[in-house]
DNA sequence: ACCTGAACACCGTTCAAGT
DNA sequence: ACCTGAACACCGTTCAAGT
């Protein structure tokens, strides 16, 4: 049933996840669910676990950058697959299983490799805080390429236009370089998070 | 209108908002709302745009990193005052103008701070993310010192108990930590601000 | 130009009743 | 133990009708 909820989420995004959706998605009626999950809130808990699960992360590696890196890239990679999580992952208040599982084994990982108490959770908190944030950033702004949604991008690029001569640095930035083809939302996060992680590795053994 | 949606919002949260409510809070149906607004989509776009405009920004100073500082800090503030807004500045399809114009001042003052096309990009990425990902976190994070919510952690924290034998980590940490008087946000959202920027100062001029 | 009553197509959730 | 029909208290939104 979790599985069921996950995967209309995935196809239909957050809003069209519904309890009667769901429902008839498993052949059943919308009250039967109650049978199963608490709530709605509780359906999204159980949807979030299962995101978490997806994040594999051995931290038995000696590098404790490399796993850093690559817990990172997974997590990333799992709100990929699942936009609708997005900003639903530090956000829930009765996080599961594989949510402390991931949590610990960060934590784990972080003072093996020589980290402070302090410092492991600055370290903790300004990687999570840019990965969620990038994912965040990343959902919106990744260009729908149906049909309408170029038409509407044209759309808007002209009805902007008028406005932009105010704004000159927009223009030469995101003119400039962002629209043009050759960008690329993977090089752009993996250049954030090494700024983090090296910035992390000269304050290793601090404080 | 706009002005009592947010106040409406800021005091009942985002899914308190409803045009119902704020129609009858400015002592009218809810239908009359559409006269001056298109859908809800719009009036959240233009709940948005008053938060950009709390975010004050003079991009003049000749120190770029403390002008980013402050910037960073005057974002965060205003997604404090306005919780509801954290996670729907950065995923609103339909920027206003108050949103332009801190986009543009941030990026006019990493260009004249030297910074090249690609790594002001970087450098803007890079740090958005942060920002909005820690406002993410620490919605959820805040504790709750009504009663009610007293109580509540006390429960959860019988009930993970149990559990937490299986996360020593997350023992160690939190419990040594994070959940001791002293810990405070400021000071977290402060260190990875300062990681990033300190970052981007020693690649400025590279690219 | 602005407001409104009635209505539509939805929500999450409860509860007594069925098997 | 699991399912269901009917119902409740909500949503956002439309539209013809009023002033």
């Amino acid at each position: 049933m979790l599985r069921a909820a996950v995967a209309l989420a995935d196809e239909r995004g957050a809003e069209g996840l519904t309890m009667r959706k769901l429902a008839t998605e498993l052949g059943v009626e919308a009250m039967s669910l109650y049978n199963h999950v608490a709530s709605k809130e509780d359906l999204l808990d159980g949807m979030v676990d299962i995101v978490f699960g997806e994040i594999d992360f051995s931290s038995d590696s000696p590098d404790w950058k490399a796993a850093m890196r690559q817990r990172a890239i997974a997590t990333r990679n799992a709100l990929l697959r699942h936009r609708w999580a997005t900003g639903l992952m530090e956000s829930r208040t009765n996080p599961g299983p594989e949510s402390f599982r991931v949590h610990d084994a960060v934590l784990g990982c972080l003072r093996r490799a020589g980290f402070s108490l302090e410092m492991t959770v600055h370290a903790y908190s300004a990687q999570d805080a840019y990965i969620y944030g990038f994912a965040l950033q990343e959902k919106t702004l990744v260009f729908d390429t149906s049909d309408e949604g170029a038409a509407e991008a044209a759309r808007q690029m002209q009805e902007f236009e008028a406005v932009l001569a105010d704004y000159p640095h927009l223009v030469e930035v995101v003119g400039g370089h962002v629209a043009k083809a050759g960008y690329n939302f993977d090089a752009e996060f993996l250049f954030g998070l090494d700024l983090i992680l090296d910035g992390l590795d000269r304050l290793r053994g601090r404080n």
